[in-house]
DNA sequence: ATCTAAACTGGAATGATTCCGAAATGGAAA
DNA sequence: TTTCCATTTCGGAATCATTCCAGTTTAGAT
């Protein structure tokens, strides 16, 4: 699975005995359409809306709490910033810039396995989350204000 | 800087021009005597309270958010549980029990340097993080209920 | 002792997320 | 294809860690 479709989702709902919805096709078309950029939930619920008039933010809310419960797609959880959703599955670095929140998935060499060692720590590794925060490439270029800038999420104004 | 002291962090509010109040000190020991265990807003604030009555919990977050902004401390932040903080300013990553929410310091061998070659593929790192979800040794003894539990934050019930 | 920018305070506001009870519906069985 | 019910959807209220605000206090320099 390496990178997430249509249809391979649709199967996966299948094979888990889940239902299939005209919300959940929305939704899902969203996320295949949408991967690269790590989409949050705000961005899901416009783009399903489109395919589907009237998708409510609590069916994509828990749609997408199920989906990553599932293993279908990986939720990376933030403080303060929007939750993003991945359908890359595989371990890798996320590069979150702090500056436009865009997130690019950063592929380490396979030789490289802390993960091991900390089992052997007797830490039982059921999930991993590898981030690095700065500025991408983009974003180093225009970078004249070094005033870290964030999306808003537990309760700015 | 290996570990946080109580004379090393105030000698660093000095330097950087910050003012050393009661409630600053009541922080600092707090952070210092609990940096074991990576405490939260919380725990920093009920500590704090016994050394200085009545210490403000927006006093305690101001103060932390200073700290780490500051970088004398770093925050952990996480999403549905209280952000934490530790003293450890060296590159490692954090072991969180998804059980009990114990988190442990885990130093990665020098010899892995992935952020290295983030850094050439265009990418300004100013932060990392790093971190492994599973189940500590005590809770992978005594886990019978697979079922995950999360201390709440956003807005569980 | 004076003065001012910084720090403190408590309470209100914020906002992403979850919860709730009720209504709708997918899809298996009849 | 009809029936049936567990699953899903819905909208609005609730949650709660965190931030904001406006007024008060204070550290520390002069």
């Amino acid at each position: 699975m390496e990178t997430i479709t249509r249809e391979g989702l649709i199967r996966q709902l299948k094979e888990k005995g889940l239902k299939i919805t005209p919300q959940r096709i929305a939704i899902i078309e969203a996320l295949v359409e949408n991967r690269l950029l790590h989409p949050g939930t705000n961005l899901i619920h416009a783009e399903a809306r489109k395919k589907t008039k009237n998708i409510s933010l609590s069916t994509v809310y828990a749609t997408l709490g199920e989906f990553s419960q599932q293993g279908l797609i990986k939720s990376l959880e933030f403080d303060r910033m929007e939750n993003r959703y991945e359908g890359d599955l595989e371990e890798h670095i996320n590069l979150v810039c702090r500056h436009c929140g865009k997130i690019t998935d950063y592929h380490i060499p396979p030789s490289i396995e802390p993960k091991d060692i900390a089992r052997r720590a007797g830490f039982l590794v059921m999930d991993a989350r590898m981030e690095y925060y700065g500025y991408c490439r983009d974003c180093t270029m225009k970078r004249k204000d070094l005033n870290v800038a964030r999306q808003p999420k537990k309760g700015v104004a």
